[in-house]
DNA sequence: CGCCTTTGACCGGCGC
DNA sequence: GCGCCGGTCAAAGGCG
């Protein structure tokens, strides 16, 4: 089931990938300057100066949802299209006949079902992310997203950045210490369901962990009811009293997907080197290799692949700046205010309009070729620091398109291990062309 | 030495 | 009020 979502391999990219793509990158058209940009200076990040409706200081937080404008620019985005309109009218109705559950799951049921029988789709990257445990037909029925309080369900756009970026204004995000503070309910949150990265970054517990900017420190691990994989927990060590946590557990119903909560926010700037490299390495310790391959028999792994992946988690992996870790194929950010929620399912969903966000791209069509030329802006920026630790950007910005492959953000989980050829194999025994 | 993971215990929210 | 469960703490041990 969960399997369905998984995001295709043909042209994925990689994390950084979809959130480049909320850029508005839109197969097509050349696209002259993006309206969004990364930070000028990720280095001199100030909490002060972030979006006080932040992404939990994920310095992409504010970076557009790439799914909704391709969606919205490629007329056959799942919205957007007709049949769009009927599957969320299918499920308005399903979710009234599930009592007000949420019906993430069953709309997207029914748009892979259509999406099946059309080429690629933006869609088929985005993993569903379902808010009702109490669907256990839900890919992903993580207990923190069954935290989603809406009651008619969440919308998938609803579940996209670009939403949370931009209209959780009134989510207060507070330390779970914070005395008196009831971090259950009223503390925002942001899920991100990922691929997992096949045996790279998995630990002998077999828990598995996706790279990202930040350094974690696991504190905790919980066997979760109703669920055979254990929660990991972890808070942010790039900084000292940083209450930036994470949480990562696989999906219930595929143990290939990752489901990361955030929560909190980070007050620090992005680490230009993990500050804790005593352990990096830990996570896949030669004589738990055996335990970390027995936790994905489906994925070989050589104890140096392991190496590499663990430095990657720690140092490097640029894609999931903030606090998001990034593959995301799909993100959803829990806001306790439920009216808002309604009022923004009520308000900006039009299946016939398409999404109610559109970034302000110059261009609605680019390619996927193109999208990278948005990565030759993200060369110019800070976040090429992050970039250049993990791997070589060859690509010019005035050639950006020239190597793609430069910037692979994807061989930051080493998929393959074949990041170099154009040949990529995901984790789930795809292969797939890369820059279609 | 510093940071990591692991893991059992504890705390508090929430449902019954 | 009670019990379940999720989330966090903190000690122990390991690694670079």
């Amino acid at each position: 089931m969960c399997s369905l979502f998984m995001p295709r391999m043909d042209n994925y990219q990689g994390d950084l990938t979809d959130i480049v793509r909320a850029s508005g990158g839109a197969p097509g058209a050349s696209e002259p300057i993006p309206d969004w940009q990364f930070p000028a200076d990720p280095m001199n990040f100030s909490p002060a100066l972030e979006d006080p409706r932040d992404n939990f200081g994920d310095p992409f937080g504010y970076i557009r949802d790439p799914l909704l404008h391709e969606l919205d620019v490629s007329g056959s985005g799942f919205f957007s299209s007709p049949s769009s309109a009927e599957m969320m009218g299918n499920s308005s109705l399903e979710d009234k006949a599930a009592g007000a559950t949420s019906t993430v799951v069953l709309a997207q049921k029914n748009y892979l079902d259509h999406e099946m029988k059309r080429p690629c789709n933006i869609f088929s990257r985005m993993l569903q992310i379902s808010p009702n445990t109490k669907l256990p037909v839900s890919p992903c029925d993580s207990p923190a997203m069954a935290a989603s309080p809406s009651p008619r369900g969440i919308k998938v756009p609803s579940m996209l950045p670009n939403e949370m970026i931009n209209d959780n204004s009134g989510v207060q995000i507070s330390s779970p210490r914070n005395p008196g503070i009831k971090r259950r309910k009223s503390q925002a949150k942001k899920v991100v369901c990922i691929p997992a990265p096949a045996a790279a970054n998995s630990r002998p517990t077999g828990e598995v962990v996706p790279s990202d900017l930040w350094a974690w420190r696991k504190y905790g691990q919980k066997p979760i009811k109703g669920s055979p994989y254990p929660r990991g927990y972890y808070r942010c060590s790039s900084s000292k009293g940083c209450s930036a946590r994470k949480q990562v557990e696989r999906c219930r119903a595929d143990p290939n997907l990752l489901v990361i909560t955030y929560t909190s926010e980070h007050n620090h700037p992005w680490p230009t080197q993990r500050n804790a490299l005593a352990g990096s390495t830990r996570s896949q310790p030669s004589k738990n290799n055996a335990a970390a391959s027995k936790s994905n028999p489906q994925k070989p792994t050589s104890p140096k692949e392991e190496q590499k992946e663990s430095s990657n988690e720690g140092n490097v992996s640029p894609t999931a700046a903030g606090g998001s870790t990034t593959t995301s194929a799909c993100v959803k950010e829990e806001i306790d205010d439920i009216e808002k929620q309604l009022e923004m399912d009520d308000g900006e969903f039009s299946a016939s309009e398409g999404f109610p966000y559109r970034p302000a791209m110059p261009g609605s069509n680019q390619s996927d070729q193109d999208f990278f030329a948005d990565l030759g802006e993200i060369e110019a920026d800070p976040l090429d620091l992050l970039f250049t630790q993990g791997f070589s950007v060859s690509g010019d910005h005035d050639h950006p398109q020239k190597d793609n492959k430069a910037i692979d953000p994807f061989s930051l989980f080493d998929w393959s291990g074949e990041s170099s050829s154009n040949t990529t194999t995901n984790s789930f025994g795809e292969t797939s062309k890369r820059g279609l």
